[in-house]
DNA sequence: AGTTGGCACTCAGTAGTGACGAGTGCCAGA
DNA sequence: TCTGGCACTCGTCACTACTGAGTGCCAACT
């Protein structure tokens, strides 16, 4: 019951923070919200999810401000989507419809994205070509040091050290080497990165078998390595000038921002492995594996013909953002696009 | 006499401003340079270059800052070229000489001018599409109004209406037509644009034939439309992240640059004419065509092999910039690029 | 004529101050 | 479990005074 409560408490101080910048204090808080209670019972609310980490105050006696944790819970479970408006959806398609082959699809993708969200927009080419896996070789150099080898369809070879966290034995890499084999082999690079990420274990669990984050590393170094060989993928980016709005926090935020748009090895893991059918990824500010970025958040999904994924677009932007309406814009933009290939 | 030393001091000036960001003050200047006179002399001086429009004082009781004219002249006559270092020569080289393809050299070029300057580069691809001016009419609709007519080898026909400042009598319209033919039939548009500027009397002197800039109108009305045709040109930008240094004047300056960078037919227009053999083009200020990028300058020169400007490069920056430095650093990338097309 | 020192003046920037108010945490009572 | 009240914190704002860099001008000097 109050931990309803809590989280509309919660799901109000994001909403008024994405719009209006400040922190958000209990008192305009039930004003401007129509929870039918007093300030006192929501500072209440607001200590507890203070100290489950949700909202921090930025200096004592300012209202609160959503943490990374705090959006997380929002975008995940919070957030109603917000449907595009009938105008919105004529706008989109009559913007696509013009298109006359792929580069001005994509080209014209990227506008209308960064239009829509006001954010930076990122589409990747839809890749033509579809490199797989062709095998995966795991060799222990010594108990807590593994020699990763990865050969491509196309000939090329691979080789990461990965410095284990732990110890591992023989059982448990044949085990590993195992599940790695059946995961990504035989599969287009984008697939084979996601397949990878989702066989390791979420949580390893305590017991006997637990892996003190060794396949977590195991893995994450091949995901690397492969998505290094997508570099040769083509991205168009576009909005840069939206940009200008951050304001204040300037050469923290958008310094990197710009060095990694320039980057599009790192955009291309930035958008991260591509996911389809109108699920779209939002990674978080250091959810990401780029600190300088830890104040900007990527909202990305992938599209292609017949709902197989080719490429991935999405947008970059601050954390503090409008994530159901972007997340919709993002979605809308994927279908249309993937409808427009489909027709081609 | 005395001439001397005001030209000096304005150079003083400059060069200050550009390393400190900072008005320069009389007394500052005397202490910092070596002119043998004292601060009340400067004060004169000072006083005399503002009347002529070289410097200003942001507010009263501050130092002085150069002026888009100040530059000018300081770019014009005051400025020594700063030759590159060894280092330097040898860093551009062996940079250059590593690139695979010709994708490649435009890809590092921009990189490492970016670099070499700090400023955000912009190289412009080699074009191979050559199309030529076929004929260009020019036909009076009434006194002051005229249309101008513009056929490409490729077939393509551009027609614009030009509004005179002055009429224009039947004799000086044969007159400027066969002007205009002379210069740019027959050419390639780069070229034809060139012709075509350097055919315009730079002041249109008094006397029964000034024109009262009826010439320049038309000419730019052509150039223009010309330049339009070069926008399937591709052109290749880098070094973007150096926007985060302009601190201050933030949304003013950079948000129309970010902008400027998306609209390449914008750039193609800033970089302006090819121009080649060592000169360097500078655009200050406000003499550019945009008056949003009226605190930016471009510094470009053209490019290609065997002394022919195939393409251009250059960098954008703000108007306070190391003028010297940054030509040297164009005109040197630009020459070890065109020397590689050579060989290529 | 050109240069210099002196002087009064301007004005942006920089504390320092005090009032204000938004916001919090906590507690006693409903 | 919620609410009202209260004391407390602390950033922001407006105001003040001060400082100092810099100017313009003038009279004197070379």
């Amino acid at each position: 019951m109050q931990e309803d409560r809590r989280l509309a408490v919660l799901r109000a101080i994001v909403e008024d923070y994405v719009a209006t910048e400040e922190p958000v204090g209990s008192k305009a808080l039930v004003e401007r919200h129509g929870l039918g209670v007093s300030p006192a019972t929501v500072r209440n609310d607001m200590a507890v999810l203070e100290d489950e980490g949700y909202i921090t105050q930025p200096h004592t006696s300012a209202g609160r401000v959503p943490t990374d944790k705090g959006y997380r819970l929002f975008v995940d479970r919070l957030s109603t989507v917000k449907p595009m408006t009938g105008a919105e959806k004529r706008a989109i398609s009559s913007f696509l419809d013009g298109a006359v082959d792929l580069d001005d699809v994509v080209t014209r993708s990227v506008r209308l994205l960064s239009q829509l969200t006001r954010q930076v927009a990122v589409v990747q080419y839809p890749t033509l070509s579809r490199s797989t896996v062709r095998h995966v070789e795991l060799v222990a150099l010594s108990p807590t040091r593994l020699l990763a080898v990865l050969i491509l369809s196309t000939g090329r070879v691979e080789q990461r050290l990965v410095e284990l966290p732990a110890e591992l034995s023989e059982d448990a890499l044949a085990d590993l080497r195992s599940q790695v084999l059946q995961a990504a082999t035989g599969q287009v690079i984008a697939d084979a990165v996601r397949r990878l990420r989702e066989a390791v274990p979420e949580s390893p669990g305590p017991g006997p078998d637990r892996d003190d984050g060794v396949t977590r590393a195991v893995v994450e170094t091949l995901a690397d390595a492969m998505e290094d060989h997508r570099s040769d993928e083509r991205i168009a980016v576009g909005g840069a000038a939206n940009l200008a709005r951050y304001g204040d926090s300037f050469d923290s935020a958008v310094r990197p921002l710009l060095e990694a748009l320039e980057e599009h090895v790192v955009l291309l893991k930035l958008l991260g492995e591509a996911t389809v059918g109108g699920t779209v990824t939002v990674r978080i500010g250091a959810e990401g594996p780029y600190e300088e970025l830890a104040s900007t958040s990527v909202v990305a999904t992938g599209y292609g013909p017949r709902d197989e994924a080719l490429a991935t677009l999405g947008i970059v932007g601050p954390t503090r953002m409008d994530y159901p309406g972007t997340m919709s814009a993002v979605r809308a933009v994927a279908r249309y696009v993937s409808r427009i290939l489909d027709e081609g």
